[in-house]
RNA sequence: GCGGGCGUGGCGGAAUGGUAGACGCGGGGGUCUCAAACACCCCUUCCGCAAGGAGUGCCGGUUCGAGUCCGGCCGCCCGCACCA
């Protein structure tokens, strides 16, 4: 199907292009370093604080140093660079910096498997990213570039730390975690896979410890609030953001036990939401963790089994969501706070949650459906006490499914009558007037444990002490450094087993103590990268003429995968910088606006249940599609995010290598909406690559018979005014798409203009024609700067114009070239397009009516019939309603 | 279950309530060439020779006019979730 010379889907090769591509003498490879390099020479890209012009910051999510940079890598820059370079055309003196999240899990895993310190490899995989960054032209300020994992910017993280310590933002609490008794290890809830470390595959224990955390769930209801105000952030992300946080109103409830317990509690508080239908509770459920159970654990060894059961189960989603509601009587029971007489029973559920509310509810079977599956299972009352609009109150009853709808409340004594909503109200009344309980308000947020036992992670500044306890470490004496000498060939952290790092003498007292060996959760890292950027050489974490001038990031891009825990703990982050003195008041929300771009995605390949890289296969005549190597068929899959599971990947840098960092992100930003996926095809690449390669023939074939810049002629021929239009109309479009993140219109609009030119007269022996295309020539190579700056260059070069592009500013649109003096009007008849009349702008609506009239097409349309009005839209239609 | 989003040609996608399908990919035809490649030109929603008709997931509604707004369905994608 394809001729050998074409470029297939072996695209990912590093073998440049035939000779036959180049014949029009682009140099892509040369001219990017070209250019490149001009702009190092004139330090174009680096910024400093300019009082009194305007800023602008516009930010990367910044990478994790894997080794290589991929697509998704190259999509998110490539936007990025659009907004810095369009921003600095318009003037602005923009911050566009770039640096490396360098702490984490795979440094460790590296250095166990291949015996490489993870400082090491880490370093070496930013020396590779980096020059793979540099290769794509991004107008980044190298001379702030700094890696979370130095100690240059570490120390400075510990600083923070130690300043929230004190203002009492941090604490070291008891929590439960997912241990992992082979790698001696905290495991994230991700990391447990069927109940199973995902590494070691040991049974994942549950178990507490005292790990450092940081008080986000104090601000909860401020972080809550504060979404309302992030205007230019995604309605997706912060629905994300407002669920993730989880405010919930409702009350809690001290229910008084029939007899004490064990432990000489004498009630159980419980939390709802549904206070409401309190007269419909038919029990008490309490969480295996509950302080009461484990009390009662100890006198009754079916309860333990119970418990340890439950315990064992995983905590991953599937599993929970399969799990069937399973229950213990504790042989307990609690009096019901307003019917006298009446006793509720209560169990250890394993579908109640320590982590929520009070790790204790009330069961109100007829109004929940969990509670009402627990309470068939255990032969326990159903009692309704919402009647919905409409239903019979004799006869009213609930089956198999809870009734959790609106309605009014009955055989509730006191609550009779009331709605859902007024009867909460009012319960809540007469549980704070009686003393039993009052009105809450609970979030499913909690508290950051930060507390992670590796070695490649930002050392916690602090000393246990047993007298004194933690003490922190003073700040004097920061950084922490982590100790060079580690080995990796023993289960459990580096740093706890060393021999002499986590030895020292107690700040306070002097005596012998040792220090904290866990390090800081790598999300601690990126909460405040961004503040940093701004002065990245400060003896302190920030500078504060810096962060005042430059805060906040105007624009900040990144992917979705994001928008909950990095975003959240970035605006926590910030506040607590705020009240410790680092970050001005105006950076509590550190991101203006954001943006979250898709995912790039491509076709998968198998053949005989192997997984194929895009480069294994080949296609035939009529699509058929086969291994290259062995010509066996290949199943095409659908387009799915790039990954290396499915080996769906094309490599950033051969693609480079092969067509070119321009035509690369040119296509990126060309066929999808940014925040769209977008699929990564050949064809595409191909088609981009011809159009650059055509936009260069165009202007070589014109630049030597150009005039040189000047003013226009005194009259232009009607093409070269046609071609003077289509330029501004291309200005205009393109910087409207681009304010707009529309990128892929503005592609579409520098193909309009590209035509445009094409068609173009020959500037030979006229003047007008020759200026009018000269402006256009330069107006694609501005317009084109932010998408494709290496040939845009290159074009500006090539027509002679003064000085770098990058440092040019953005062209200004002509309006009065912007609209015209006649224009074609579609005329419909009842609301279908039957004919069109071409009238002058500013023609009176009656000539406008006439004509539309005498249009041959509408009459045949209107078929004698009579008109009963006339909608004139001027410059835009004409409608004939009969 | 809750929340968010999306349904438009063969494909990616355009379209302030105003000519649906911009622009690109793919496909077809042609020019150039000994032949290719490269490049350039033309065509390309569907039905129809044409005139014309149909058409933006489905059903209704508002409007002179609906892909766009409203109501109700159907389907797909993403996030969260025994959250009391």
């Amino acid at each position: 199907m394809r001729a050998p010379l074409m470029p297939t889907d072996d695209a990912t090769r590093d073998e440049p292009l035939a000779e036959g591509a180049r014949s029009d003498g682009l140099d892509v490879a040369a001219i990017e370093a070209k250019w490149r390099a001009a702009w190092d020479e004139a330090r174009c890209f680096e910024s400093r604080v300019e009082p009194g012009r305007p800023k602008y910051y516009v930010l990367e999510m910044f990478p994790y140093p894997s080794g290589r940079i991929h697509m998704g890598h190259v999509r998110n820059y490539a936007m990025g660079d659009v907004i810095a370079r369009y921003k600095r055309a318009r003037g602005f003196n923009v911050l566009h910096p770039m640096g490396w999240d360098a702490f984490g899990l795979p440094a460790e895993n590296a250095a166990a498997e291949r015996g490489i310190h993870p400082a090491a490899w880490t370093r070496d995989n930013i020396a590779a990213m980096q020059a793979q960054l540099k290769s794509m032209g991004l107008s980044l300020d190298w001379t702030r570039e700094f890696a979370t994992c130095e100690p240059e910017y570490y120390r400075h993280q510990q600083r923070l730390f130690l300043d929230m310590l004190a203002a009492g933002l941090v604490h070291r609490r008891a929590s439960m975690v997912n241990w992992d008794p082979v790698d001696h290890t905290v495991l994230a809830n991700e990391q447990v896979v069927d109940g199973k470390g995902w590494r070691s595959g040991a049974p994942v224990e549950r178990r507490e410890l005292l790990q450092w955390a940081f008080r986000i769930s104090e601000m909860a209801e401020e972080l809550l609030e504060a979404i309302d105000g992030l205007e230019r952030w995604p309605d997706k992300v912060r629905a994300m953001q407002r669920n993730w946080i989880g405010r919930s109103a409702g009350a809690s409830i001290r229910f008084e036990l029939s007899a004490a317990a064990p432990d000489g509690a004498g009630e159980i508080e419980v939390y709802t939401t549904r206070p409401d239908t309190i007269f419909g509770a038919s029990f008490i459920a309490l969480s295996v963790d509950h302080p009461l159970i484990r009390s009662l654990e100890g006198g009754n060894p079916a309860l333990a089994a119970f418990t340890a059961e439950c315990r064992s189960a995983g905590t991953s989603e599937a599993a929970i969501e399969q799990g069937e509601k399973k229950g213990f009587a504790t042989g307990l029971s609690v009096k019901h706070p307003f019917v006298p007489g009446l006793s509720l029973p209560v169990y250890a559920a394993n579908f109640v949650l320590m982590e929520y509310g009070t790790g204790a509810i009330f069961g109100c079977p007829a109004h929940d459906q969990r509670d009402l599956d627990f309470a068939r299972k255990h032969a326990l009352p159903v009692l309704p006490v919402v009647l919905p609009e409409g239903a019979d109150a004799a006869s009213f009853a609930v089956g198999d499914e809870a009734y959790v709808g609106p309605g009014r409340l009955f055989r509730s004594d006191f609550l009779d009558g009331f709605e859902v909503e007024t009867g909460k109200a009012e319960v809540i009344r007469r549980l704070e007037e009686t003393g039993r309980g009052e009105g809450r308000v609970t979030y499913r947020l909690r508290d950051w444990g930060v507390s992670r036992q590796r070695y490649w992670g930002c050392p916690i500044p602090v000393v246990h002490c047993e007298e004194c306890g933690a003490v922190p470490v003073p700040t004097s004496e920061l950084p922490v450094t982590l100790p060079e000498d580690v080995t990796f060939d023993a289960p459990g952290n580096p740093l706890d087993r060393h021999p002499t790092w986590k030895h020292v003498p107690c700040p306070a007292c002097g005596k012998p103590a040792v220090r904290e060996t866990d390090t800081m959760d790598t999300f601690a890292d990126s909460s405040w990268y961004f503040a940093r950027f701004t002065a990245p050489d400060c003896a302190e974490p920030t500078d504060a003429d810096a962060v005042d001038y430059w805060m906040n990031v105007d624009q900040y891009i990144g992917g979705v995968e994001h928008a909950i825990l990095h975003l959240l703990y970035s605006r926590f982050w910030a506040r607590a910088m705020k009240i410790t003195g680092w970050l001005p008041a105006k950076a509590v929300e550190p991101f203006d606006a954001l943006f979250t771009q898709g995912m790039v995605c491509h076709e998968t390949y198998r053949a005989g249940g192997r997984w194929l890289a895009p480069e294994e296969i080949e296609r035939g005549a009529g699509g058929a599609v086969t291994e290259r190597a062995t010509g066996a068929p290949v199943e095409v899959g659908p387009s799915v995010k790039m990954s290396k599971s499915k080996r769906n990947v094309v490599d950033p840098e051969a693609i480079i290598a092969r067509y070119g960092a321009d035509t690369a992100r040119w296509f990126m930003l060309s066929d999808s909406p940014p925040d769209r996926d977008v699929e990564w095809t050949v064809s595409g690449v191909e088609g981009a690559y011809r159009f650059l390669r055509r936009i260069w023939r165009l202007t070589e074939s014109a630049a030597d018979t150009l005039p040189p810049a000047g003013a226009a002629p005194g009259a232009l021929s009607d093409a070269a005014m046609e071609l003077r239009r289509a330029t501004h109309k291309a200005i205009s479009e393109v910087t409207g798409d681009i304010e707009s993140f529309s990128f892929n219109r503005a592609v579409a609009r520098l193909y309009e203009l590209a035509n445009a030119i094409s068609r173009a007269p020959s500037p030979e022996g006229d003047a007008g024609a020759g200026f009018a295309l000269r402006e256009a020539l330069e107006a694609f190579a501005r317009l084109a700067a932010p998408f494709v700056p290496h040939l845009s260059e290159e074009i500006w070069a090539r027509l002679g114009c003064e000085g770098l592009l990058a440092e040019t500013a953005w062209p200004e649109a002509d309006a009065t070239l912007l609209v015209r003096d006649r224009v074609v009007l579609p005329v419909q008849v009842n609301g279908k397009r039957r004919g069109e009349i071409e009238v002058s702008v500013d023609a009176p609506k009656d000539e406008i009516e006439a004509l539309a009239l005498a249009d041959g097409a509408v009459l045949r349309a209107l078929a004698g019939a009579v008109p009963k009005r006339i909608v004139v839209v001027p410059g835009r239609i004409v409608n004939v309603v009969v």
